[in-house]
DNA sequence: TTTTAAATTGACCAATTGGTCAAGAACAGG
DNA sequence: CCTGTTCTTGACCAATTGGTCAATTTAAAA
């Protein structure tokens, strides 16, 4: 709980702090993503946010508990796009769904994909307990669904975390290296069309590549 | 040219120096990869090397020209092997040795890995001109070597710059994300049989994806 | 209106940072 | 040996950092 969070009963919030906060977190984002977690200052959040810092210090109270939240943001992001993975039984479908998702997360949500990129480059030191626990939990439970594809000769025989490896890698990396992508395009943002063409061809190649279709 | 560079003329480096800057340089791409460009100190840097501060800045004369130098390093290996992509001609087994090596550098040399990703993802500040350059000439000369393949009916018709990226992507995951791997499998590293499937799986989907094996 | 709590802010602080400097130590060639 | 260069280092500095605080204003409740 924030030292300076309200006193009363109940988690109501005042409209106030509500959208204050809210325009915290996005400078905040914002920032994190392209300083890095020590690169950030809470005066350039808070200048970014349009607010003083001693008033940004009011609703958050340490830098850290900014992060944290931040980090909090696009971990939910990706744990809702996961859902995709239950939604259906079929691996052509399931896979296709899930791809798409995240290649949308990477291109709408590029800063939250690098915040979290960034914090595991330095060894997850502030949100380690996420990795043991909820992301554990999630990757060994589709990692089994994967498996039972594989078992019914649905696709061909391979690692199941290694595959999910690859769809985290290459989805994440139209976020986190797109700064690279670009310069490489020409210096131009990927069109609409080119977007589209890479979710297909990265669709493909790994539903080509573990056998589900041919 | 650093600014306590001696002066002698020829470029010929004393054992001493050439030594000492071998040290500094080790100890800073494991900071920089630790804390990023920020978070890294040049205090913290001289300390793993054993030597004072001062003594640091008498061979590099500034933070950003001793991370200059850690990142020329892992763009030069990374060349390097890029040079099994012109080796031979054959699709299947230029992809095979590149997707090879990359892996193999992402476990000998994460570091410089993720020195390399954490720059990129803060828009490159201080190597926009390698991407620009020398990075751009080889992409797109690359691009062009599998748009052969492509027309000549080697390989499926996908767009080659979006299957760099995601060789680039996933080989290199494995160097940047490599303790989310660590911790999903059991907070323990992958051994050398586990790495040796993971580069397997890899390098059979891409193959298989891209229709250059059935 | 009165009263109480929430929100705002400039001024401030101890700690840390990248980098300097001057004085000396070690080393090389003659 | 001597002489000029390279190397080493503790002490130091201006600038910046995350965070505090007390005083004030604004909003809400009674």
């Amino acid at each position: 709980m924030t030292a300076h969070e309200p006193t009363r009963t109940g988690s109501q919030k005042t409209a106030i702090r509500e959208e204050n906060e809210r325009l915290i977190l996005r400078a905040a984002e914002d920032v994190f993503a392209n300083y890095g977690y020590e690169g950030a200052t809470t005066s350039r959040i808070a200048r970014q946010a349009g607010i003083p810092k001693a008033n940004l210090h009011y609703y958050f109270a340490t830098k850290k508990d900014l992060y944290r939240r931040v980090i909090d943001n696009i971990f939910n992001i990706w744990l809702e796009a996961a859902d995709s993975f239950d939604a259906c039984d079929d691996p052509v479908e399931a896979i296709t769904r899930y791809v798409d998702k995240k290649m949308d997360i990477s291109r709408l949500n590029p800063k939250g994909s690098k915040v979290w990129a960034n914090e595991i480059i330095q060894r997850a030191p502030i949100i380690q307990d996420y990795l043991e626990t909820t992301l554990k939990a999630w990757t060994d439970s589709r990692a089994q669904v994967i498996q039972k594809w594989i078992d019914e000769g649905r696709i061909s025989a391979i690692n199941p975390h290694y595959l999910l490896y690859m769809i985290w890698a290459t989805t994440q990396h139209y976020a986190d290296f797109g700064h690279q992508i670009q310069t490489l395009n020409g210096n131009k943002d990927l069109s609409d069309e080119q977007y589209a063409q890479a979710k297909k061809d990265v669709t493909n190649i790994i539903l080509r590549g573990i056998g589900a279709v041919h």
